[in-house]
DNA sequence: CTGAAAGCGCTTACAG
DNA sequence: CTGAAAGCGCTTACAG
């Protein structure tokens, strides 16, 4: 035994366990020990469970600090977004939470502006520099194809949260909006709505296309075409969202319904409506997208399609926390449409 | 020169610097490096400059981890919180990213539940385990003393964000909500209401106490008396206060102005309202707390008071950053009120 | 299945 | 103001 060990003085808080007390005690070398802290199956089983039994009753943590050291990487998990609404951050948050509890990981996140010329820079400072194990890409920055690129060139692991699959299969969490508004379209036609309107997000969000091809090949396939005019551009706000419906509603001949690409924009032509005398629904049907808890809040309370969020984190952080070599596959989400008060047959 | 040099293989990334690259290429001792990472003041000017601009030419970055191990310490800061708002909560987060960015501190998130027996337990665990440099405590937790006696205990920096000052000045950030609420009792005073009503927070929130006891306070110094039927206790949520809507607003006489713990509450408000053929504001005055996005999204635009998440976010890292010796004392953040269309003099 | 040695990239005493 | 030695708590080859 190395003379070494140190006695603590009365009254000062006993220092931690570290492996070496542990390895003491159990009357086995520290490498036995860092096996059994990373499950190598290269331990008989009696030793294991004699060892785990110490490490139990001793309250022994290996310190991130010094396996990161020894790993060249470390126990932390990157969340990367550009400006989500704050439910869906948080949703996000607490979905990666849900699976990283108790494994020895945590959460840093990181919102970014994707605008910013070297806003890539700055996200490949922040994951070299803090080592990190993992990154998870929330949209819009997931569809950034030179973001992602830069991840693998300096080989940091991360998945992409995204509308559509943008890379491998392993890397890819789906969720599949252009289903979501395929079904606002089924139901709008089936309540009877033939002259419907769409407000969409910007054009350069891969979320927004989606969802207006989705919508619009869907209505197509039931017989009912978009005119341009009826499809109008907005930014995912709620004052583009007021300005879009002022467009919309302001024509001689208003759509019976509208289809909002995010709740936000519903939120808008909520307003739009209350300050013309629109009623809603008798006069004009709603639907937004998000199901956000604004949703709720709204009167009438507004149909939308909800995303399952908190699940689509903890599946992200799932696939990060992956064995290297372990068989992976693309992982879906699946939307579904919410229906409230916001709609009925036209007027 | 020790032999160990490795040259790394063509085509291979060049690894990164380390702390002896640096110094074996500036010709100085790896501990002036070091010192002057640590920007300690023992260090010729001259050498200073020289090595840092060879750091900057390198880019070199200190590990995190190394020093974390070294110093028994990460650079993390932890952000400990309940249940929030989204919006409360995304604010709070960017406004410590604010602080933190480019301080080599990262942030990481620690949503937690404070009803769970083993709560403080678990966050001490989180706590130690990644040696957080130190911690945020958002209301409600912040207002747990247990919590707060458990990080002294073990030793670990924390600032504590609450509605009054509950520990040592250098450790609290403020909001005053008392003055926030007494702004409102002045504002619908001066439009001449006189039979006002309060929806307030559960009565174990310090920030609902201090919003309704100062709404309470500030009305008596006008002459006005809160008779107890028009106060009634929710629960933070849209849910509840709409059932204490139903409640305020069932009765034979209404009150002609109902202020609400938060803006939530405020919009379960409105939703009664509207059931009931109530017209806000010109039968009935509503007025928030919190300005969160919900209120300029109802109709009419709910008058609100607003607190700056993003800034006491910002303070309360900049708080935990001071180093040790630092002078210190109570930081504050003022709310005011935001008059929107809400409210008006009584029918 | 187990162990002794060397190393990860820093900092802390201790000297000078 | 500067430096050589030892250590932070782990893991990675390399042996056996």
């Amino acid at each position: 035994m190395p003379a070494k060990s140190k006695i603590p003085k009365a009254g000062e808080p006993a220092r931690a366990a570290t492996i070496n007390d542990i390895a003491r005690l159990a009357g086995v070398s520290k490498k036995t020990v860092s096996r059994i802290i990373n499950n190598s199956p290269l331990v008989r089983q009696d030793t294991r469970e004699k060892v785990e039994t110490l490490m139990r009753e001793v309250g022994y943590v290996p310190d991130p600090l010094a396996r990161g050291l020894a790993f060249r990487r470390s126990f932390l998990i990157g969340m990367v977004y550009d400006n989500p609404t704050a439910q869906f951050i948080v949703n996000m948050q607490y979905g990666a939470l849900d699976t990283l509890r108790g494994s020895g990981f945590e959460l840093v996140v990181h919102p970014c502006d994707s605008r910013s010329p070297n806003y890539i820079d700055s996200v490949r400072r922040f994951v070299q520099q803090q080592k990190l194990h993992g990154v998870m890409l929330v949209p819009r920055v997931s569809e950034d194809q030179a973001l992602a690129d830069m991840l693998a060139e300096i080989g940091v692991r991360y998945v992409r949260i995204a509308a559509v699959s943008l890379d491998a299969p392993e890397r890819m969490v789906v969720t599949h909006d252009r289903d979501g508004a395929a079904e606002v379209a089924d139901y709008l036609q089936s309540l009877g709505h033939t002259d419907i309107a769409m407000i969409t997000g910007p054009r350069d969000y891969r979320s927004s296309i989606e969802r207006s091809e989705g919508f619009v090949a869907a209505l197509e396939a039931r017989g009912i075409t978009l005119p341009p005019g009826r499809v109008v551009e907005a930014g995912y706000t709620f004052e583009s969202g007021v300005a879009a419906a002022e467009t919309l509603l302001g024509g001689k001949k208003r759509p019976t319904a509208i289809f909002c690409g995010n709740d936000e924009m519903a939120a808008g032509v909520y307003r739009v409506a209350m300050r013309a005398g629109i009623s809603i629904p008798r006069q004009l049907s709603v639907v937004g997208y998000d199901d956000s808890p604004l949703a709720s809040r709204l009167w009438p309370p507004l149909t939308s399609v909800r995303r399952d969020t908190r699940d689509t984190g903890r599946i992200s952080a799932a696939m990060l926390l992956l064995a290297e070599g372990a068989p992976r596959q693309m992982a879906s989400v699946r939307p579904h449409l919410i229906v409230r008060d916001s709609c009925q047959p036209p007027g």
